[in-house]
DNA sequence: CAACAGTGTTTCCTATAGGCAACAAAATCG
DNA sequence: CGATTTTGTTGCCTATAGGAAACACTGTTG
């Protein structure tokens, strides 16, 4: 009295209601989010019951994500990051088996990054080829011209270099002083501490931005 | 508690979108990843028709992503990443309220780092003042002129990353082509691999590198 | 300024996600 | 060994995600 699994239903004879309205999608891999799941449950040494009290996820909705039955929410892939503490990079990229990676290069060209804007900041994320990296680097212009325009510290966990490319700015920084910095200076330091950057040339201050 | 997604700052929302089954963990970070959704696409100057065909997913799917009236499925965010060609799984990632401690800054002034000669490269070592660092970034000259002048690969752990600051120059590595590189392109690859680097410009190459 | 073409929003409805509870299969205990 | 506990896997049901279409707005155009 069981149903086949309602996925592979969809995949055999969902014909009639057709919504597929491009093609974009066909090559989208499966990616076996449930697998690495379950593989990444099992490291830890947790039983279902375990994983499902950390993370607040009933156990039942665990079982079929980890066996591929549903698709699971936001929501939830949330609680599990969380109360698993997964590192989402490797939830979101293919198995890679081997240990540490052996001969990747990735070259990204002037003004060839992944744009990601925001109000204050018009960053440029480079060397998006490659998934599981140490450091996240990226081309930012900074667009803000006033300490007010931040409701609030930005702050997240690891640390930070910055380099100023072109322009001046103030690094305010939550247990210091703000200081100026001009093209060719750049500044390390501990990101959980509040900081931000105000463009105080005629011109948007560029930096370069490396965290890890 | 800093639980701001990474390059995130943003005007506080209310809806947390209580679950209350599971009383344990009450409050779920609201993680805007319709802001950011919303924010990625304009940058693309898409429409929500455009995009819905690029992605595949419904545009009025994609308005209650947007507006924070829904949380996707793991599904759609992957035609939404696929589709948008949106990187940065940190992006997802909740920053855990860890112990690491730390407001430490570290400022080096143009030309004010630590000199460190090589034959081939002129290194200028920055934020020296900081030691227990993950990440070691420093400004180099490349004098090299030839590949030859190497008698073998440089070749050592970890990754890093490298952005030209002016001139142009060939990055040797052990298992590609060279590629020539110009100011402003970038490459990230493993320290594993052999490692080359030449200068082709009338003026030294400089480049900030940062190994981690 | 009416007819129109595009935008984003909202409504309605179906498909499905997710919780509870019943279940089967091991594992543990008596 | 049977009884009990603990494991992971289903039914069942309700809450909700997601698509199509109607809608409300805003420009365009003749």
């Amino acid at each position: 009295m069981n149903e086949e699994p309602r996925f592979l239903r969809d995949e055999k004879l969902k014909t009639p209601r057709i919504t597929r309205r491009s093609a974009t999608e066909a090559t989208l891999q499966p990616l076996q989010l449930g697998k690495r799941v379950r593989a990444i449950r099992l490291s830890q040494k947790l039983t279902l019951e375990e994983a499902s009290q950390r993370t607040g996820v009933a156990r039942s909705t665990l079982s079929k994500i980890e066996n591929e039955l549903i698709s699971p929410t936001f929501t939830i892939v949330q609680k599990l990051v969380h109360g698993l503490g997964i590192d989402i990079p490797q939830l979101f990229s293919q198995p890679r088996a081997g240990a540490t990676p052996g001969g990747r290069r990735d070259i990204t060209r002037r003004g060839a990054g992944k744009p990601h804007p925001t109000p204050t900041y018009a960053h440029e994320l480079l060397a998006t080829e490659l998934t599981q990296k140490k450091m996240v680097p990226f081309r930012t212009e900074v667009h803000a011209r006033d300490f007010a325009e931040y409701p609030e510290w930005i702050r997240h966990e690891g640390e930070e270099f910055l380099f100023v490319l072109s322009g001046t700015l103030l690094l305010y920084t939550e247990f210091y002083e703000p200081v100026e910095l001009q093209e060719g200076d750049s500044a390390y330091y501990d990101c959980t501490m509040g900081h931000a950057l105000v463009s105080t040339s005629a011109r948007d201050a560029e930096v370069l931005w490396v965290t890890a």
